[in-house]
DNA sequence: GGCCCAATACTCCTATTGAGAGTAGATTAA
DNA sequence: TTAATCTACTCTCAATAGGAGTATTGGGCC
């Protein structure tokens, strides 16, 4: 079995607390689909990897008729988490198929590409409204940062107890400063996504035809103001 | 054979001239790796793949002792092009390893976490300097750029004759305007990414640990920003 | 009170894709 | 002239996606 960020992925909530198999697939469909997607199949897959690295523990947990597996990270487990997290990461990626169709727009018409590159903007615009949700939700009176507020962290071993809970959900706020942080980043890039996806959406609705040589100004001062704005 | 965006990229090449499996392989790389990534080998496989849907030709072409293989668009080829460019796009998607390990972040030191923020910040770099390359090449005298002010266009079928050459690469300057759309688009995210990476390393570094309470009132801030600023 | 739909809680299979090794001629720089 | 790099691919195996399949449970509606 070979590890992958989504090993790791899925260690690091381990390192929170226990989850059921159902729990950690939603959860990582919850908070990280939009930065490290992967199939729900393949969690299930890399669930049970954990276990044969000895990364986690499983058990059989009964809930009425029918049994669920509760993970539970080992000492080997935070240790493989800490190391990880002394590496470099990878290079970013991006998935744009919308650019892939603006790169060959050419072939088309200029409605077509429009729409595409409308609906390219309408998705991130979507996407940027779910993670708004979140944002709420830690926002509100009860939640995560009105815990920081009143001195409940949770993510310190000093605390003992169980976790707080909010929303039905247990909380852990001493990790609300890095998610805002992840939130930040990728609404930031959602909203730059949308932003140039309706903009070219906009230039291009103005263009006689996808090759439009009244466009070469434009082009010229596009091309000028890409190489200003990054010049190092 | 499953068609795919992998597929249509290579089509979309096609649709401009003939090229050998290895130029196409090459020019994937160059122009597409940063918004559609497919390995090399799939690359030759989807080569193989054009032929048996019909939409490529290919002929052995005699390169000194060895032979090369040529692919050139078929009629079929070009409207199933035409007909994909009608269609809607998939969802945009990130892959960035450095905000899964921002998430999982409370788990390790201040000084690792700033460290991946970093690195992620200098690939970002890295590959908007790689961008401002070709930049530079389009605005060069002589370019696609140049040709366009000088009335050749390349890209529509009145033009008779071989395609303009520059740089030793056969040039199609009516296409630029598409490209520099995608260059700004993607130059942006880059950017983006890079900025937010290094001042999420300079943020954290001043914490005191990755969980550190003194930082609720910037979290506060930062969600409360986060919710503003993108309120429809 | 019973019915239906959605959610819970997974497993399993097939097809696609990635990653890397392997082969061999051609060209360039030292 | 030799070594390294580039051209120009093929091939294989392992990783991953995508979707079908199974069965229980909870909630809403008439």
């Amino acid at each position: 079995m070979k590890v992958s960020t989504t090993t790791y992925g899925l260690l690091g909530l381990l390192a929170v607390r226990s989850w059921t198999g159902y729990e950690l697939t939603q959860q990582m469909r919850r908070s990280l689909r939009f930065v490290w997607s992967s199939s729900e199949g393949h969690l299930y897959r890399e669930q049970k990897g954990l276990v044969e690295l000895g990364w986690a523990a499983v058990e059989d947990e009964q809930a009425g008729a029918r049994t669920r597996k509760r993970y539970t990270i080992t000492a080997a487990g935070e240790a493989a988490l800490r190391e990880w997290l002394t590496t470099a990461p990878q290079e970013p990626h991006f998935e744009i198929e919308g650019l892939v169709r603006l790169f060959h727009g050419s072939h088309g018409s200029v409605a077509d590409l429009a729409a595409s590159m409308d609906a390219t903007a309408d998705a991130a615009r979507a996407m940027l409204d779910e993670m708004l949700g979140f944002v709420d939700e830690y926002l509100a009176d009860g939640g995560p940062l009105w815990m920081l507020e009143h001195g409940i962290n949770g993510a310190t071993a000093s605390e003992a107890g169980p976790p707080a809970e909010f929303a039905g959900r247990p909380m852990f706020p001493g990790r609300l400063h890095v998610i805002a942080l992840v939130i930040e980043s990728t609404t930031t890039l959602l909203a730059s996504v949308e932003s140039f996806a309706r903009s070219t959406a906009s230039e291009v609705r103005g263009w006689a035809s996808t090759t439009d040589p009244a466009a070469t100004p434009a082009t010229r001062a596009r091309l000028e103001a890409v190489r200003k704005r990054h010049r190092r």
